[in-house]
DNA sequence: CACCGAGGAAACAGATCTGTTTCCAGTGTG
DNA sequence: CACACTGGAAACAGATCTGTTTCCTCGGTG
């Protein structure tokens, strides 16, 4: 098998096992074992276990901006915006789901200055950044704080789902509520 | 020294360290030497360290309800429910705040069955009683839906703070937002 | 066939944790 | 003083992790 066949199994393994039952828990011989290879293949491949986080933080990071509504598409703001609470509902329903992967390794890494945390803060601008874009176009009158409300929820409705094993039904709901006071119609 | 006072005194700072810096993090020499007590002291007062953080855990339990707004007092509805969210803003601004010491030992204790978990559980079930009996006070036409939402705001906010080190400070809006909504003035 | 390198299995080193045990110093009491 | 008890210091056992090394097997190549 090729080498980067090797490396990018790894990643994905690692990216599950990291996300569903942490960084800490998730030996380098089980990682190993469970795609069939040595401890020595997988560290010619990483130098470091948390140089392997590293990749998995960074793919994951791509990953996650891909699950905002495409900004090119002719959706309204408010439907794009909408999307997003859809898209993390299917996102938090998926059997597998254990909470946001980026708050999850943040937990575990209290340390601010730790890649894992300044990776999460990094996605959650992201998200923040998104959703002012399309209170602008919108031509919201403060997307600054409706920005930071969505965040909030959002982030909210993920350890929602976590605790209670359930999305929050009525997370659409108070979305549409705070989309009306921006005067996001 | 008497017994009690060590026992207090562990479950005390046990508290502090493990929201600061996790439960896996912080081992028993660590929390004996900070005391000035040996690792046998520590040992005849709990059988062992999950013992002492079951003990954490009901302390806390008990501590967070208490932070909720009276509900014997003259405040109305709403004001008790918007006083829930004051009461966590300093909460979260304060110095040591770490996020939420429910959801950061739930997010260490993956299984859902560890007693940590469920404790994590309860507590946001409290804050959900405590919400829909305001709204239900107030006459509210589906005191769950909101209940429901609030308790991802909190969440959600507590979270927001501990990623950006900032209380977002247009929670109070929201939750105004979501109280006219659901027709508590 | 002879050789060579890749990679698996497993031992190993070193660190770090929980929980136990040993030894000893200090203290209160007859 | 003699004795018993408390609790600190530290060694210890046993487990578990990361990362290294050793040994061996197998497949490709001259």
């Amino acid at each position: 098998m090729p080498a980067e066949d090797t490396r990018s199994r790894l990643v994905a393994h690692a990216t599950n096992l990291f996300h569903r039952e942490g960084f800490h828990a998730v030996g380098v011989d089980r990682l190993a074992a469970d795609l069939g290879i040595s401890k020595k293949t997988l560290y010619k491949q990483f130098r470091s276990k948390d140089e392997l986080l590293t990749e998995v933080l960074d793919r994951c990071g791509d990953m996650a901006v891909q699950d905002f509504p495409d900004e090119s598409d002719d959706a309204s703001p408010r439907e794009r915006l909408l999307g997003v609470f859809d898209a993390q509902r299917a996102y938090c329903e998926a059997p597998e789901f254990s909470g946001c992967f980026f708050v999850n390794i943040a937990t575990e890494f209290r340390d601010p200055s730790h890649p894992a945390v300044r990776q999460a803060c990094f996605h959650k601008s992201q998200l923040h950044g998104y959703v002012r874009r399309q209170a602008d176009i919108a031509g919201a009158h403060d997307s600054e704080s409706l920005a930071e409300q969505l965040v909030v929820l959002h982030t909210g409705a993920a350890d929602y789902a976590l605790l209670t094993g359930r999305y929050p039904a009525t997370i659409r709901q108070a979305v549409e509520a705070l989309l009306d006071v921006h005067g996001i119609h």
